[in-house]
DNA sequence: CATTTAATGTGTATTTTTAACACATTATTG
DNA sequence: CAATAATGTGTTAAAAATACACATTAAATG
């Protein structure tokens, strides 16, 4: 009684009880400004979790590679269109959307906030402290918390916390950085001394300005140093 | 012209458009066996890859979660019922499956070969040395490399090879898993002080048999220092 | 039973990495 | 010109990782 399935050879199923999943992506949108971490968030607009915050997320089109879906979704709502992205982990129970089923892929992105005020302000969007977020709504928070940790692993030992700074920064903004990304205090001299011995940073021969104090130079990230296939001999 | 839509808080497509993907689940379901670390493959019997090794898979349900999929799956197959198994990572390319739009996501499983060589000669399931396998059916061979690249970052800082091996081991056994897993040589003074120091082992005072040489001491992994959670006080 | 074989079991010195820590300097502010 | 609030710099100690050699034991051999 079964009908010919294009999926005969996964089980026992037919073509149409496969399509009743949906698959959407969600981004985990980190931002720093204030010397904080942030998420960009949105007011949900489904009844079951009105007025709650959501991550920004988008079923995947058909014809849609799943990791071009998340560069759309960013795209679209940020208007950022060269971002760091980095897929975590796809949450899958059953319930986790009150609309039916609905499998997500959660991705995390890193961007500089003040590289995308303008379309900000359009929508209920807002950046939210990532401390200070306990409850979202679906699975939202435990998608948060997911992409966070593997945030604080991933900057451990690779150079990707430069997409949350502007092209130019002095040290302690760098480490201010890394400091609320980890939520720890770091040593000022072993912070730089370990960047200087990791040559991921270019001295520009610049200084802040418009600082109440002594200015500090300004560095960009050694890009160079990264293209596509790391030099052997630095 | 649009029809209403229970994902029209999503975006712009009917429910239609979003029902024409399928998900299924991919295991990576690692062993170890003569000295080498092997993974759990069946030949392909869809046309466009015939006769190739692939990896056991299956689309989720529609009730069904995505990793209680990944336990049916290893279950139906090999039998086993409590066993190692994480998610990795969801391959989402539009033509990754000719036969439709179908993402997978991937798990990579540790087993112990021993404890089910029954099931296997069934079909055409085979444990193919890892190192060997050069080509794969769809994008299973990306899979794997993906899965073994996360295989090798856990077992540096997790105790996870136990599940590779039998209960009761002995100290080389443990530290080829190791070099068979990271493809590399250890020492094996430095390897041994380093386990009695983390104290993932207990000694359980019995000795090999059968072997042509001074037998070495058994052990089991000290399951009880991690188990739920790790106690602080060692 | 003595010898050979092939492994096990053990400790120390060296190098590398990480962590802890204090004071002089500089531009701005008032 | 004094006070402020940061920047910039080096050394020492502790911990972790690496390199390395020899005596011991059970089984197999003749």
């Amino acid at each position: 009684m079964k009908q010919i399935s294009r999926f005969s050879h996964f089980g026992e199923l037919s073509d149409k009880d496969y399509f009743r999943i949906a698959l959407s992506v969600d981004c985990v949108i980190f931002g720093f400004e204030d010397g904080e971490l942030k998420v960009l968030v949105i007011k949900c607009n489904i009844k079951e979790y009105k007025g709650m915050w959501s991550l920004l997320g988008d079923l995947v089109k058909p014809d849609e590679d799943i990791n071009s879906a998340s560069y759309r979704i960013l795209k679209e709502r940020t208007g950022l269109d060269d971002v760091y992205l980095e897929q975590v982990h796809t949450f899958g129970k059953v319930n986790r959307h009150p609309a039916g089923r609905v499998i997500t892929t959660a991705y995390f992105s890193l961007v500089n906030i003040k590289d995308h005020q303008l379309k900000l302000s359009d929508n209920e969007l807002h950046w939210h402290p990532v401390k200070d977020i306990a409850e979202m709504a679906f699975d939202h928070k435990s998608i948060l918390d997911t992409c966070l940790d593997r945030l604080r692993e991933k900057v451990d030992d690779q150079p990707v916390v430069f997409n949350l700074l502007p092209k130019k920064f002095s040290l302690r903004e760098l480490q201010s950085v890394y400091e609320a990304v980890l939520n720890c205090e770091l040593d000022r001299r072993n912070f730089r001394k370990k960047f200087f011995m990791m040559d991921w940073l270019v001295d520009l021969n610049e200084l802040e300005e418009d600082v109440p104090h002594r200015p500090g130079k300004l560095y960009k990230f050694n890009a160079a140093k990264f293209a596509k296939k790391a030099k052997k001999i630095s």
